[in-house]
DNA sequence: CCCTGATTCGC
DNA sequence: GCGAATCAGG
């Protein structure tokens, strides 16, 4: 970001008409955090904060887990890399369980998962699935099978019975 | 889980 | 100085 004064006088005047820290960076097309960053250093004045800092500052509890080297978290998956490429095998802390195969692994989404659940194929049958699409929110279906799912009380009149 | 703002700290 | 990551509360 460049905080050219003009965009210092827009996160300024967005500020004080009171708008959240993430609506005005949607509006300036940058990150809340560089918004109240931002903020914090201009000292605009504070919001009413949710959180409580003074309180207990914190006993001993944050470790504060060293942050992964951001590379790291680009690197092109393994099987789209060159065997040269290979990252040197990081000492391995702890091996991950064998995958236990089931019959039907996919067929029930973790209950809490958000994945479309609208059945499709024969239940019982080879095949047999859920959708998994993203659901809508707060609702257990895509929005094409909450379509179908949900139908107004005036419209179920006809088919019906 | 969505949201909020505040702080930290590698860059 | 910057802002993502993180924290912390609703």
């Amino acid at each position: 970001m460049d905080w050219t004064a003009e965009a210092i006088e827009r996160l300024k005047a967005l500020w004080a008409e009171g708008h959240s820290t993430a609506e005005i960076g949607r509006r300036m097309g940058i990150s809340k955090n560089a918004v109240v960053g931002k903020a914090h250093r201009l000292n605009l004045p504070a919001r009413p904060s949710p959180i409580r800092r003074d309180a207990e500052p914190r006993p001993a509890p944050a470790p504060r887990a060293p942050r992964p080297i951001p590379a790291a978290r680009v690197a092109p998956p393994a099987m789209l890399r060159p065997a040269s490429m290979a990252p040197q095998p990081a000492p391995v802390v702890a091996v991950a369980p064998p995958p236990v195969v089931r019959p039907f692994p996919a067929a029930r989404p973790r209950l809490g998962s958000r994945s479309c659940c609208w059945p499709i194929g024969e239940p019982g049958t080879a095949g047999f699935r859920f959708c998994g699409a993203e659901p809508m929110s707060g609702k257990p279906y895509c929005t094409e099978h909450a379509a179908l799912a949900y139908v107004k009380p005036r419209d179920r009149r006809e088919d019906a019975a």
